[in-house]
DNA sequence: CTGTATCCTCACAGATACTG
DNA sequence: CAGTATCTGTGAGGATACAG
C-alpha cells in the first residue's frame, strides 16, 4: 500500500472520523490523479494515450502519478510484451468504485462554475 | 472568487469534461479543508475552536484555509463585536452542498482502510 | 512506446513572535 | 480571542535529456 498521510495516527478524538477523508483526499488529490482516473473510468488506456488526452502533463509527472495510484491499489499496469512494448492501464476494482466520487465532484464543478461565472 | 486552476482554460476537447473534476478537487484539496468543512458541516464554530478541534494545525494555516474557502463561497465569516472579538464560521449554501461529497470520501476511506489493513 | 535520470524553482507549509 | 508578520525549509512538480 502506498503513503500513509503524516500523522494519520495522530488523530485525536475529536477528529477521528475526518480522518477517512484525508485519507480519500491524499489517493485523489494529486494534481493529475482527478483527470487519470476519469478517463480511466471509461476506458482502459495505454501510456501515450493518456499523454495524448491530459495536455500539460509530463512525462514524469503521468509515470509518478500512475505509480502512485498503482501503489495505492486504484490502478493496474498490465504489460504487452511487444515491440514496441505496450503497456495499458485500467482501474482496479477498488479504483471503480471511487468513480461514483470523482463524478459527484464533475457534477459539483460544473454546478460551482454555472453559478459563479 | 478565488484562483482559478492554472490552466484551466488550457483545457482541450478530450479531457474538459475532466476539468470541473480538478476545479473541485483544488477547492476541497488543501491540506486541511476537508477537516474543516467536515466540522463546519456539523455545526458552526469558531476560530480557536476549530483550532481545538485540529490538532497540528497552526494559527497561521488555519486562516489561511478559511481565507481560500471564503474567497471560494465555501465559507461564511461572522464577526461578533464584543470584547473579546469573537468570530464565527459556517458553510455557505455552496459549502453545505460539498457535504455529500465529504460524506462519501469519508465512507470510501473507512472501507479502503479495513480492505488494506 | 514507455519510461528513468537530473537539475531546478517556487509555492506551500512549519515555527515563532507579535498585536488590537 | 482571533488573528498578522517574518523567516525558513521541504518537496511537489516542471524542463530537458537519455535509454531499453
Amino acid at each position: 500500500m502506498g503513503n500513509r498521510l503524516n500523522g494519520f495516527g495522530d488523530c485525536s478524538i475529536e477528529v477521528e472520523r475526518a480522518c477517512p477523508i484525508e485519507l480519500t483526499l491524499h489517493i485523489i488529490g494529486g494534481k493529475w490523479k482527478g483527470v487519470i482516473i476519469n478517463i480511466l473510468s471509461k476506458k482502459d488506456t495505454r501510456f501515450n494515450e493518456l499523454k495524448r488526452l491530459i495536455p500539460g502533463i509530463s512525462q514524469r509527472m503521468l509515470t509518478l502519478q500512475l505509480r502512485e495510484l498503482e501503489a495505492d491499489g486504484i490502478v493496474k499496469r498490465k504489460v504487452e510484451e511487444t515491440i514496441p512494448i505496450k503497456v495499458g492501464y485500467s482501474l482496479t476494482h477498488q479504483g471503480e468504485s471511487l468513480t461514483p466520487i470523482i463524478q459527484s465532484m464533475r457534477m459539483w464543478g460544473n454546478d460551482y462554475i454555472s453559478k459563479n461565472e
